[in-house]
DNA sequence: GCGCAAAAATGCACAGTATGCAAATATTGA
DNA sequence: TCAATATTTGCATACTGTGCATTTTTGCGC
């Protein structure tokens, strides 16, 4: 039900259109910077027609970090809330908000290309996670099933569950975004595993000194 | 030396078309909705070429919420640092968020009208405190120095300080954006003090729930 | 293979955002 | 009043994003 993966030729090939996309935009935002590089050049090189890049992304943006529809990012958001079974909610949502970078790519060094791109232009992840109302509306929900896993969380009013998992997705979005730029600076820690453990490190820092 | 409040003509006419754009975009915003406004609505209304608008503001929504530019937020920031004398590292940083709020409105209610479109359209304030990433920086930087300011923080090694006060930032601003929403709801509770309190209360409601 | 239906890509038109530049206009202070 | 300076404005330009109609491609039953 969450994923059946046609595989004829309409569903690879777009697939692999997706992927030249993403890859256009990473390729270009790293040679000419983010600002210069535009829909057109990035769908030039891409081969399809800028008209057709509107059909996978809603904007640069989201084709340099590799960020789906609302249909797309629902089926995955599904997915991963059905396969985690992590438990500590600062993990699970930070593993959630990971999820949401992985996609098939068309070269394997695509995922330390973005890294860069972030450590050139850290305002690409700054917005992320806010900017999009939809993708926050749905990460929000789903940071709520994550948090009613949890003993503490699980019998909370309604209200202030909600507005819990906000906070919580926006205080690990904040911590995972400051672990992606130092992984940016130093390739050695770009691993997932590295990624998520500095997110965690730095969250519960910071409520360690807030308390 | 932070603010010589010159008065001749000139300034008062810049200060005087400043709040009509401001009270022109909230208004055309309320009236029609955010996506229906567009910037030669909000000039004609405050009798300025579509063109002058974009020496005064970045863009629509900075124009909403009031938003300056860089050298003026600078100031704004800088005065507020000087003024304080809150010590608390999360007051301290909800009332830095809120202080750039403040601004020479053309009328009385325009406060409230900002809580009204902030209740209509809830991604304006999702980008406000992370989109910009000269906003972002300059609040990042004035967050550190209040936080410097608490003996918990004092003797951290300005790497980790500097961490600490950005995510102290994304988490007040979350905070704080959901007061605001919630005083946008319900209008009895949108003034300035409660919506500090109610911040401050979310905030450490999360930390109490995470630790 | 054939041909029809569905899906995807495309071209085109259009509205809007944003910026640079130079000309026009207004304000200041001597 | 005059010249220096700041501000406004018009104009040109580039880019983003969306709707719609058309064309091309693919899937599938025959």
């Amino acid at each position: 039900m969450s994923k059946p993966p046609k595989s004829g030729l309409r569903d690879r090939k777009r697939i692999d259109t997706r992927a030249r996309l993403e890859d256009a935009a990473i390729t270009l935002a790293l040679r000419d910077g983010l600002e210069q590089t535009t829909i057109h050049a990035i769908s030039d090189l891409a081969q399809v027609s800028p008209r057709t890049f509107f059909n996978y992304f809603d904007s640069k943006d989201s084709a340099i970090l590799g960020v789906r529809h609302a249909e797309l990012l629902d089926e995955q958001v599904a997915q991963f809330l059905e396969e985690t079974d992590i438990t500590d909610p600062i993990e699970a949502v930070v593993a959630l908000l990971l999820s949401i970078f992985d996609s098939p790519a068309s070269r394997p060094t695509i995922r330390e290309d973005r890294l860069d791109l972030i450590r050139r232009h850290p305002q690409i992840l700054a917005s992320q996670f806010t900017q999009v109302t939809q993708t926050r509306g749905r990460l929000t929900e789903a940071a709520e099933t994550l948090l009613s896993r949890d003993d503490r969380f699980a019998r909370l009013p309604s209200r202030e569950l909600s507005d819990l998992a906000e906070m919580t997705m926006d205080i690990c979005g904040s911590g995972l975004r400051i672990a992606m730029r130092d992984a940016a600076i130093d390739r050695a820690h770009a691993q997932t595993h590295d990624l998520e453990q500095r997110a965690h490190a730095l969250v519960r820092n910071l409520i360690g000194h807030l308390r």
